[in-house]
This record gives C-alpha cells, sequence and structure tokens, in this order.
RNA sequence: GCCCAAGUGGCGGAAUGGUAGACGCAGCGGAUUCAAAAUCCGCCAUCGGCAACGAUAUGUCGGUUCGAGUCCGACCUUGGGCACCA
C-alpha cells in the first residue's frame, strides 16, 4: 500500500489536467458557460496566503461548476501598473518594467503549484501594449460619446519636491520623503462623466440579487442622492463682483436656525477676495494645508475667517447673517457654499462655539420636557433621525410636530411657492479624476496643438506606448522631462504639438479586464460573439475593501462599453454575484530593542511554546493576529507551506476553520493538522482499495450517511460554505473509519469522498479516484447526487421546553401528528415532575423541531 | 469625523427565531510499542455537587417573543472604506 505523497501526486496530476487540456476554455453551444473570476493580483513579486485563499475559493466553485456539466472560464492576469513599481525603480534602480514582469515572472511560477483551474492561454497584464492599447482605443470612444472631459480640481501638492502625491505618500499633513507641509493645489485634469450615471448606478444596486447587502448600502452611500433646497442668500451690498451667496442644504427646515453663510476656501468669491486681501490669502493658504482626503478634511481643526460680507435671510430682510470662510466646506460638494444650522448639526455648533456665533434651536424633542436647551448652552447638537417626530419652535412650514423628512419636503414646497430657490436631487458621488501625473500607466492619448487645442491621437496610431529610456533619479512625471517622447504631429493639422503626459489611474485598468478576458488578443477592445458568449462574470470574489471604488467604476465602466458598442447590453451590471472573501491573518511576534522600540520576528524564527527567539532566548510578546504584513513579520510563505505540506494543505486549511467572509487566521498547529487529515483520509481510502468486494450489514448506514454527506456539501457548496462542508467531510470521514461496511459499500462511499473533496483538494481526490478504481479523471466526472429516498428519518428527537427552558427530550417517529406529540410530551416523566402538577396554560409544537410547554 | 461590518469555550468556529458550542485545534486519560514517533479509543463551556442534577453563559445594557447567538434600540471594542495604495 503506497503513502500519501505531495510532492509527487500533485505534480503527476497538475501534467494529466494540462495534457487533457481541461481548463481550457472555448465556446461552445451545448453546455451552458460558467464564468469565474477572482479580482486579479497586483505583481508585487510574491504571492501570500490571501492569493491563496482567493483563488482556491474560485477554484472550488470553477471546479464544482465543471463537475455539474457548465463550460467554465477561469481566467487569471496582471494589475500590473502603479506605483510601487517606480518607488522600485527610485529605490535600488532599475526599470519599473523589468521589476514588474520579473515579479509576474515569479508569482506565476509561485501560482502554478497551487493547481489552479485556470485557462492561462488567456493571461495578460495591463501593462502589455496589446492590453492599454485597447484601454486607449476605448478612451477614444468615450470621449467621442462625451463621457470624458477636463476641468480643475485639487491634489496633494508637495512644495519642496514640486510634486503630486498619493494620499498614501501625504504622511500627518507632510510629505513623505521630503517632510514638507503638503498643501491642496489646483490642476486641470482628466474626468470621466461618471456623475451621469449617478442615478441609474444607485436604483440598479436593487437588481443585484447575488451581490452582499452591506457592498449594495455602501455603494448607496457613496452615490449619496439627496433631495435639498437650493437658494441664494442675497448680500447686503455687492463685493468682488458678487451679489449673492448660492447656497445647497438637505435640511432647508432649519432655516430658521440659521447662524452664518460659510464658503469653501475654493470658492470663487474666497479666491476673488484672497487676490487683494493678503489676510484672506493668508488665511486660504493655512486652509488649504494638509492632504485631500476626506478623513483629512473632516478630521481637521476648524478653521474660520469672517470676510465682514453680510447676506440677509431670504425671509427676513432685516436679519443679517456673517460670511465666513472655512476650511471644512468642500467645494466639490453642492455649491460650495452652506448656511450654518449650529443647533442641529455637530460641524456646525463647533465651529459656531469656537467662533461666537449665535445657536438658535428650531425643534425640539416631540415628547419630553419643554424649553429643550441643549443647544443653549451644550457643545452636541440635537440631530435626531430624520424619521423621528420632533415639535418645531422655530418651524415654518408643515405641522408644529412632524418628522424632519416631512419637514424638508414641506420646507421646499413652502420656499418654491415664495421664489426662495427651488428644490434639487444631488449626489455625493463625484466624477472620476483619471489623470495621473506618473509614468508607470497607460498613457492618455491626446495631443495639445496650439492651433486646434486638444485632439485625440488617431486610433491607428495605438497604442501611444511609454518611452523605455526613462530615469527616476528626481522627482516628477519622467514623461514630463523625456526629451524627445512628448513631440509629435497635431493628428488635425499635422502641426507639431506635444503629447499629453498624465497617464491613466490604475482603477481604470482593472475596471475592464473582466470583459478583456472573453477575447484577450483581439484587435479590439472586445469581440462582440465573446462578449456576447461568455460575459457575465457569474462569480466574481474579491476582497472587501474593493467594495466601493473597484466595483463602482467597473459598474459605470461596463455602462460605457455598452455605450461605446463594446458590451451587449445585459453586461451593463458586469457581475452577476459577488463574494467578498475574508483576509488570513496570523499573531505578530515582539520583542523590543534598547530604547524600548518594537522588534518583529518571523513564525520560523520563535519557538511558539516557550515563547522565546530560537536564536537568542529572548523572551517574546505575542500579539493577537492581525493582516498579514511584511513590515510586522508576520507573513507565512504559501511557497514553503506547498514545498513543505503540499498545495491540498494550503488549500484545505484556508478554506477550513473560518467562514470565507471572514478572516482566517494561520497557524502552524492548524497546518500540521490539515496535513495529517489528509494523510488519514488517504490511509482508510488506500486500505478500503484493497478491500474485496462483498456485502455486510453496515452497508445501508454508510450508504445513507454518504447521501446525506453529498446532500450536506451539495448545498453548503452552493452558498459559499466552504468550512461548513469541509465540516461535513470531517464527520464523513469518522464514519468511514468506523464503518462496517462491506467492500463494495466502502469503495462506492470512499470514492464519493474523493469527489466531494476534489474542489477543495483536487490532487489527492484524483489519485484516491484513481486507486479506488474510477473512470477516467475525478476533475472530470459528473458531481454526485444524493438519493432523496435515502435522506429520510424515520424517527427524531425533539426536545421539551418549560417556558423555554429544555427540560427533557422524546424520540418521536417523523410523521407523527402534533396533537399525539403533545400527549406524549405532557406525560413524559421529567416534564411531570417539572410541572410540579401545574397546568400548562398552552403548548407549542413546532412540527419536527421542539415541544414548548408555557406554565 | 462620516459610511459599512464583526464580537459565541483555552483557540478557530457551528447553529432556516426552536436542544448553544457541530467539526477542527490544543489539553487530559487510555491502548499499541523495549522505548519513542506515528496511529487508534475515550473525556473536554463555567461554577456547585460523589452523583443524579442544578445554576450561569453567545461584547455591555435594555426591548420584542411561548422561545433570541439570531429581530429592534443604545453603548463598547476590533476591522474595512473615505475618491492619487491596489
Amino acid at each position: 500500500m503506497s503513502r500519501y505523497s505531495a510532492a509527487e501526486i500533485e505534480a503527476k496530476w497538475q501534467t494529466a489536467w494540462d495534457e487533457a487540456g481541461l481548463f481550457r476554455a472555448t465556446r461552445s453551444a451545448d453546455k451552458p458557460k460558467y464564468y469565474v473570476l477572482e479580482m486579479f493580483p497586483y505583481p508585487s513579486g510574491r504571492i501570500h496566503m490571501g492569493h491563496v485563499r482567493n483563488y482556491t475559493m474560485g477554484d472550488v466553485i470553477a471546479r464544482y461548476k465543471i463537475a455539474n456539466g457548465f463550460n467554465v472560464l477561469h481566467p487569471m492576469g496582471w494589475d500590473a501598473f502603479g506605483m510601487p513599481a517606480e518607488n522600485a525603480a527610485m529605490a535600488s534602480g532599475g526599470h519599473p518594467k523589468d521589476w514588474t514582469y520579473g515579479n509576474i515572472a515569479d508569482m506565476r511560477g509561485q501560482m502554478k503549484p497551487l493547481g489552479l483551474s485556470i485557462d492561462w492561454s488567456r493571461e495578460f497584464a495591463t501593462c502589455d501594449p496589446e492590453y492599454y492599447g485597447q484601454q486607449q482605443a476605448l478612451f477614444l470612444d468615450m470621449l467621442d460619446k462625451g463621457l470624458v472631459y477636463r476641468k480643475n480640481a485639487v491634489v496633494n501638492w508637495d512644495p519642496v519636491d514640486m510634486t503630486v502625491l498619493a494620499n498614501e505618500q501625504v504622511i500627518d499633513g507632510k510629505g513623505w520623503r521630503s517632510g514638507a507641509d503638503v498643501e491642496r493645489r489646483e490642476l486641470t485634469q482628466w474626468f470621466f462623466k461618471i456623475s451621469d450615471m449617478s442615478d441609474d448606478l444607485l436604483s440598479a444596486l436593487d437588481g443585484l440579487d447575488n451581490w452582499p447587502a452591506k457592498v449594495k448600502l455602501m455603494q448607496a452611500n457613496w452615490i449619496g442622492k439627496s433631495r435639498g433646497l437650493q437658494f441664494a442668500f442675497g448680500m447686503t451690498e455687492e463685493a468682488h463682483g458678487f451679489d449673492r451667496v448660492e447656497v445647497y442644504t438637505t435640511r432647508p427646515d432649519t432655516l430658521m436656525g440659521a447662524s452664518f453663510v460659510g464658503i469653501s476656501p475654493d470658492h470663487p468669491l474666497a479666491k476673488a477676495m484672497e487676490r487683494q486681501d493678503p489676510k484672506v490669502a493668508e488665511f486660504c493658504a493655512e486652509a488649504r494645508k494638509g492632504g485631500t482626503t476626506e478623513e483629512a478634511i473632516e478630521t481637521a481643526e476648524k478653521l474660520g475667517f469672517d470676510t465682514g460680507l453680510k447676506v440677509r435671510h431670504p425671509f427676513n430682510p432685516e436679519w443679517e447673517l456673517p460670511v465666513w470662510i472655512a476650511n471644512f466646506i468642500l467645494m466639490d460638494y453642492g455649491t460650495g457654499a452652506i448656511f450654518g444650522c449650529p443647533a442641529h448639526d455637530q460641524r456646525d455648533i463647533d465651529f459656531a462655539r469656537k467662533y461666537g456665533l449665535p445657536v438658535q434651536d428650531v425643534f425640539v424633542p416631540a415628547a419630553g420636557e419643554e424649553g429643550h436647551t441643549r443647544a443653549e448652552n451644550g457643545k452636541t447638537a440635537y440631530v435626531p433621525p430624520k424619521t423621528d417626530a420632533v415639535r418645531y419652535i422655530r418651524g415654518f412650514a408643515g405641522a408644529e410636530v412632524q418628522n424632519g423628512s416631512d419637514a424638508v419636503d414641506a420646507a421646499i414646497d413652502f420656499c418654491e411657492a415664495r421664489g426662495v430657490g427651488q428644490g434639487v436631487t444631488k449626489f455625493r458621488l463625484r466624477d472620476w479624476g483619471l489623470s495621473r501625473q506618473r509614468y508607470w500607466g497607460c498613457p492618455i492619448p491626446v495631443v495639445h496643438c496650439e492651433t486646434c487645442g486638444v485632439v485625440p491621437e488617431k486610433k491607428e496610431n495605438l497604442p501611444v506606448r511609454l518611452p523605455d529610456d526613462v530615469t527616476f533619479d528626481v522627482p516628477g512625471n519622467p514623461l514630463d522631462r523625456h526629451p524627445t517622447w512628448r513631440d509629435c504631429a497635431c493628428p488635425k493639422c499635422g502641426a507639431a504639438s506635444k503629447r499629453e503626459t498624465d497617464t491613466m489611474d490604475t482603477f481604470v485598468d482593472s475596471s475592464w479586464y473582466f470583459a478583456r478576458f472573453t477575447s484577450p488578443h483581439a484587435d479590439t477592445p472586445t469581440v462582440a460573439e465573446d462578449a456576447a458568449y461568455w460575459m457575465n462574470v457569474d462569480q466574481y470574489i474579491g476582497g472587501i475593501e474593493h467594495a466601493i471604488l473597484h466595483l463602482l467604476y467597473s459598474r459605470f465602466f461596463a455602462r460605457a462599453m455598452h455605450l461605446t458598442g463594446h458590451l451587449p447590453e445585459k453586461a451593463r451590471e458586469p457581475f452577476n454575484a459577488l463574494f467578498t472573501q475574508g483576509m488570513v491573518t496570523h499573531e505578530i511576534y515582539q520583542t523590543r530593542d534598547a530604547n524600548g522600540r518594537p522588534v518583529y520576528h518571523l513564525p520560523e524564527d520563535i519557538d511558539r511554546e516557550s515563547q522565546t527567539v530560537k536564536a537568542t532566548g529572548e523572551k517574546l510578546e505575542i500579539i493577537p493576529s492581525a493582516k498579514m504584513s511584511k513590515s510586522k513579520k508576520n507573513v507565512v510563505d504559501p511557497v514553503s507551506i506547498v514545498t513543505g505540506y503540499g498545495a491540498d494543505t494550503a488549500r484545505w486549511f484556508v478554506l477550513s476553520d473560518s467562514p470565507p467572509e471572514r478572516d482566517v487566521e494561520w497557524t502552524a498547529a492548524g497546518a500540521d493538522a490539515t496535513a495529517k487529515h489528509l494523510a488519514r483520509v488517504f490511509r482508510i481510502c488506500a486500505e478500503i482499495a484493497e478491500m474485496a468486494n462483498g456485502a455486510a450489514a453496515g452497508d445501508d448506514e454508510l450508504l445513507r450517511a454518504m447521501h446525506k454527506t453529498i446532500d450536506d456539501v451539495t448545498k453548503e457548496l452552493e452558498s459559499f460554505g466552504f468550512n461548513a462542508s469541509i465540516a461535513k467531510l470531517y464527520a464523513f470521514t469518522n464514519t468511514l473509519q468506523k464503518t462496517q461496511a462491506g467492500g463494495t459499500a466502502r469503495k462506492v462511499a470512499a470514492r464519493t469522498l474523493a469527489q466531494l473533496m476534489a474542489p477543495m483538494t483536487p490532487h489527492i481526490a484524483e489519485e484516491l479516484w484513481a486507486i479506488l478504481g474510477g473512470e477516467g479523471l475525478c476533475a472530470a466526472a459528473p458531481w454526485p447526487k444524493a438519493d432523496p429516498a435515502m435522506l429520510k428519518d424515520e424517527s427524531l428527537t425533539l426536545p421539551i421546553q418549560i417556558n423555554g427552558k429544555r427540560k427533557a427530550e422524546i424520540v418521536v417517529p417523523a410523521d407523527m401528528p402534533p396533537a399525539e406529540v403533545e400527549k406524549l410530551a405532557l406525560s413524559n416523566d421529567a416534564v411531570v415532575k417539572a410541572l410540579e402538577g401545574a397546568t400548562p396554560k398552552k403548548v407549542i409544537v413546532v412540527p419536527g423541531r421542539i415541544v414548548n410547554v408555557v406554565v
């Protein structure tokens, strides 16, 4: 009898699958198609356990669908543009291209031993000119359809390095290299008009039945549809060419609590004042300090500057309000100006208390004490949910007691009727800025001509290729300072012109790769027949961190690709089902250096038992699990796991224990246990393979357990219950080990076990299938079917509760009528004893579930 | 600051509103062995009790229900996102 050797069997069966062409996807009319896709990786150089978990989940689905007769598309590629390649070039010389393609080769080499059912013939990297050239073609088509335009937008500006910084390069408001105070600076940039589709992107969420509710909710909140009032405050006197300040508010019902008008430092009025008044300029410069993230702006100290200008309240010309410039007002949202009602907005009350502005209640709780004075002295605004009824003490429209939503509607109607502004619907979603002042990205294919202006490049000149001869020894965009690359002829008039040097946001690359996989090497972005056949992605799998941006941008792109004729109507929502998986975590092992700073240690360098560092014997501090990261040294390298235990162990482990949407903690003990379990399955099955055929008393019991397991595992796999299906497989293995059944039944059961394990641990399953006399490849065998007749139990155990507490249980025939169950329950000894002679008030019998006696 | 999640034994976790702790890890006891490794069998939430059994228990506090880990409200903690990390 042979022993389980992962190294031998894994290579053998991977070759067998390859030679059978099992995973090569071709269009076929006689099978239903199934497209399963995992979010493609960034080629950082090493695969990590998170990748293993992500791709194993997709692989389980893919293999399960193959066994169920589907024509499966399961591709893989590389999200290959991006900053780390440039950072590597800056740090250690070399070229981003060499770094990236080297990493891709390494990672492909690390991934292949996992035995994934991937059609590698469709592989591409987004930095392949073949791919980004088609992306440029898409860009031109979108430009043509009016989906792309240019406008000013703010970026993080490092005034020392004279360069634009990514948000992650801004640390506590300072540039990561220079340490200089970062400022927000405006630049002319390219934008996708995603806001044109706000309403559609929002309402179409309803149709995404197989998306997690939390992702839909996050997207809905991000799009942020709101109804409010847009109106103007007239200024007491004209200043800087302005006679009014246009504001937008979602709470017009609080208009009588207005205390000031606030404008963004980037508001045209603020800018006009800034040009003439050094004090304003000084304030605006201060207000623009810090990064562009909403988090930085929202959490920054609230700063205000009283312009000295005054506006009149729309309902009362005598009532004058001051105009302040405030750093927390965003020019990008609404009109860049607000009115502040401190009593009912936390930000406004913080601001009002700081600058001594009045605070006046508009409404108080509907029930409760009169003269609610929270706003009078307090620092906390009264902001009840809009669905709560409140009493308006300074209301002007609608009932005295009403909820916030009704009051807003009434206020809008009231204002519209009096010509004070109008009700408008606005979205929080902003247009997608795609310009990046960086080298390692897809060049934006336009030309700047002195006479013709901005001119799209001709399609026959695509791809606009990145030049190879660039250096990263100075900050800034190498395309800008390249001696010749920018020079070109205007596609319209032929005059000497300059290329655009901005490249595209890498989110563009990942917003259509799923469509490209349907015809990965075509000389158009997609091919109609292929897209029509393979789209949509039936199951998309990736991290929850992509819940908003990547998925929203992809939904926009799919719509844009439909508008430009590159995708069929049905692919406007490209992902039929979405699953968001959790991270792989690990403990952190820490000691401290002489200065008390933490020093981290790799798992292989420590002794878990004695909690010491192997080399030095130093005592360790063990910090509970956190996301694996290089800096914390809590990484487990999949390659060493595959080499040491085999791919099947790595695959089984990352799927077991934790539900797939939650984080899973990698532990050495768990990996060890998994390897032992697989060896045990192998041993049990190998013994069975050598048994003589024949029947025995235990046959029926074993086969019933087998059918139950088929049923359970199938149901769990259909609903991403990988951990639960593994638990059922453990239980069935225990049954198979203890059974008294004869050889024939045992072989059937063992072959079924191999099949049920195959999506998770395909190599050992294939080997067992072969030694147990399975026909052909296990990976190609049809999925086992549970016999409904074998699933029915004749009797069942019912717990009996008294007032909801379990007191006894009875065994009854499965089909016993409730009245008889009740009689039986009440005559049960333990029940009689517990009742102590009391008469039950009520008896609840839930058929097949429980009996509850209420006294 | 804002949006979205998650909190259950020593540990990972299971549980269509219906017996809380399946399955696995660790631990403990036993078998096998010259011995060990490997393997096999059994026990294993907490407290009290010799036991039968009783009480407590799903982050905290309240609520709905015959019945709540599950539904509702508030809070605490941890994680994800916040538009130039991918």
